[in-house]
DNA sequence: TCATTCAAAGACTTTACATATCCATAATAT
DNA sequence: ATATTATGGATATGTAAAGTCTTTGAATGA
């Protein structure tokens, strides 16, 4: 199992986005070209950002990508939630009695990476100079 | 990202093995038809254990798979290693100045992961009664 | 020694999902 | 109006997972 490219670019366009003026939006070109990826492709991902609230489009000539909340509400958790989906990493699919204990052992865990996740934000790497 | 398949037939495979009795090999055929999964199919998973040094195989009349090493010495991470591999699980493609700090973060997290993993044996699964 | 029982390994198929591309449509600024 | 920009649907393409089939080779025991 890997994290799929779709989250890298996720996470790399939503570090310019915050890093980058609130009351301009971003073009989805630009967004690209830094990034080597089509604009179609990259505005498909950008779009689950969208419907999860993280950031907004406006259309239109000047149009793009903006924040539609705080950057320090922004976690790593959310942009990987909004593209990998919120299922499981691990599902056993056996009939056993009851929980399956090596899946408990599995989601507990997961939940460590989860809440490492929750916890990291986009602006404490921009505090360290970080170059998007 | 998921974890595959294989994983979740490896693990229940391996506790099985470590609640059998380590003198007598358990045939691919019993552990393959307890789990639904069709036996030349769980012999290429089984073989990557095989190979990691946590069973032997026994060709042969009688033949089949029986642990290696000591029970506590297996532990998740061990298995989940074997079957899906050692690399990182997000990997920045980008060529940025010097490490990309998103990696950085996702490392971090995964290594919580993995501690979690490496803690967690199989042996403890069996003490608290669960069934195979 | 010979048939039987078992795993290993290679070639192959199937399925699913990630990774795109293309085009038509809709929204917005100038 | 026109240029600019995102959205959404349809449609490739690539790649890895998941599984089958068959041959080979090793060990047993009769």
């Amino acid at each position: 199992m890997r994290f799929t490219k779709a989250t890298n670019y996720a996470l790399h366009t939503m570090l310019m986005l915050v890093s980058a003026s609130p009351a301009k939006p971003v073009s989805v070109q630009k967004l690209a070209e830094s990034q080597g990826v089509s604009p179609t492709y990259l505005s498909k991902i950008l779009t689950r950002l969208v419907k999860a609230g993280m950031i907004e489009s406006i259309s239109g000539a000047n149009g793009g990508y903006r924040l539609s909340r705080n950057k320090d509400d922004i976690t790593f958790l959310d942009i990987i939630h909004a593209i990998e989906g919120t299922a499981s990493l691990f599902e056993c699919n056996f009939v056993h009695g009851d929980e399956c204990s090596i899946q408990a052992v599995m989601k507990e865990a997961e939940k460590k990476m989860e809440s490492h996740l929750r916890k990291a934000k986009l602006v404490d790497l921009l505090q360290k100079g970080a170059n998007v």
